[in-house]
DNA sequence: CCATCATGGATAGCTTCACTATCCATGATG
DNA sequence: CATCATGGATAGTGAAGCTATCCATGATGG
């Protein structure tokens, strides 16, 4: 365990949290008080590591992650773990915001074939988002919803695209649950540098510091 | 206060606290223990409440976000803010792998004029990213990086035609800052649900139950 | 063979964050 | 004039994510 520790850089309590917590399997006991780890332990550290700082996850999401990487054995409907195993902000709004909400994404969804579930963790962050938009008197911003509708099916050819032609199903999923959570950050960052750069050509500013 | 709580729906104590932290302006004092508020403070307190719960964001950035707000009085460079006072996910990591995510980052980078300032947070975020990447070995995620950055730059020309046409400054900045906060739950929820579209597509799956 | 030391397991403590509750002096209000 | 809400200060709460301590056991070295 020592050793574990070394290796990935997280303190030996640490890794006896995240065991209690059931993020990290035991060890394969060799003895009443003495177990080995081997890489796939070194590799699922890493892994819940990267979910917690750079994916942002809480360790009870984390928790869940890995519950479904590991039972998932089938290759069908693999990135149905990310849909539904991983959180989204969401807050509750008054009946009519949401019919209202629920309307507008409507329209985009059918026009793409997206399956609009109400009560799954997309389609409620969504709604919290547009009534959000109204409730702060910036309903413009819904300007954008048909065209990031159009953006978000191009990212998700790219993530299937990223994952096919892997072999093993658990390669699969991982992989999805990886490129899921750590891609939103990505998308985030690089919309940030893309609005400098068309913040820049727009207002063709000489004495942007940024 | 009182109707300022009713009408926000937060409570009394939470409003003080928002005060002391510096997310509300005071009121505007009639005596020395009465203060009155009007519809711009029910305004910031919707928009308040909308980047913590929606958005996500802790108390601190947000204090960061409305302080730039306040005082950012010319027009030029009004992404700037959500550029820099807005927080993503960073980690850090040995210069090894640093300078290996910074030459992948230059390439697409510098295809499209982006300013990739090493120790911003959308940089610093990215470099996080493909460090993780390459650390969890899915380097092969590696491979959405230029179609991420092409829908990026799409998405950054949404963004700003969604203020384009605001009269005045502080409306371009608050939907400036509320598209970019919200704009990136939105992106992320839409991007779940073209991916269950996607995946069910591809895999022509008919027994997915979700 | 015996002293030492790391290990696994359990429990309690710590720190931060975002509130929430209490207290108090003041002055508005019926 | 009695009451009651307000603004301000301070302390307390609960969850989250570790971190530290303790203990019995058994591996390890001289």
């Amino acid at each position: 365990m020592a050793e574990l520790s070394r290796e990935s850089g997280v303190a030996i309590a640490t890794i006896k949290y995240y065991q209690r917590e059931g993020l990290l399997p035991p060890g394969e006991r060799t003895g009443p008080n003495q177990a080995r780890y081997d890489q796939s332990h070194v590799q699922r550290l890493k892994l819940v590591r990267a979910l917690l700082e750079v994916g942002g996850l809480s360790v009870a999401a984390v928790r869940d992650v890995v519950d479904e990487i590991d039972e998932r054995n089938s290759t069908h409907n693999v990135l149905g773990v990310a849909q539904y195993s991983l959180p989204l902000r969401q807050v509750e709004v008054d009946d009519e915001a949401r019919a209202w909400a629920m309307k507008q994404l409507a329209v985009v969804a059918e026009e793409r074939d997206w399956r609009l579930l109400p009560g799954t963790p997309p389609t409620e962050a969504l709604v919290s988002v547009l009534c959000s938009f109204r409730e702060l008197g910036h309903a413009r911003l819904l300007t954008v919803l048909d065209r990031y509708a159009d953006v978000a099916d191009r990212i998700a050819e790219a993530d299937l695209d990223s994952v096919a032609g892997l072999d093993s199903t658990e390669a699969i999923v991982e992989s999805a649950v990886v490129g899921t959570v750590l891609g939103d950050v990505l998308l985030a960052a690089l919309r940030r540098l893309a609005q400098g750069a068309a913040s820049r050509r727009r207002f063709a500013d000489k004495t942007a510091t940024s």
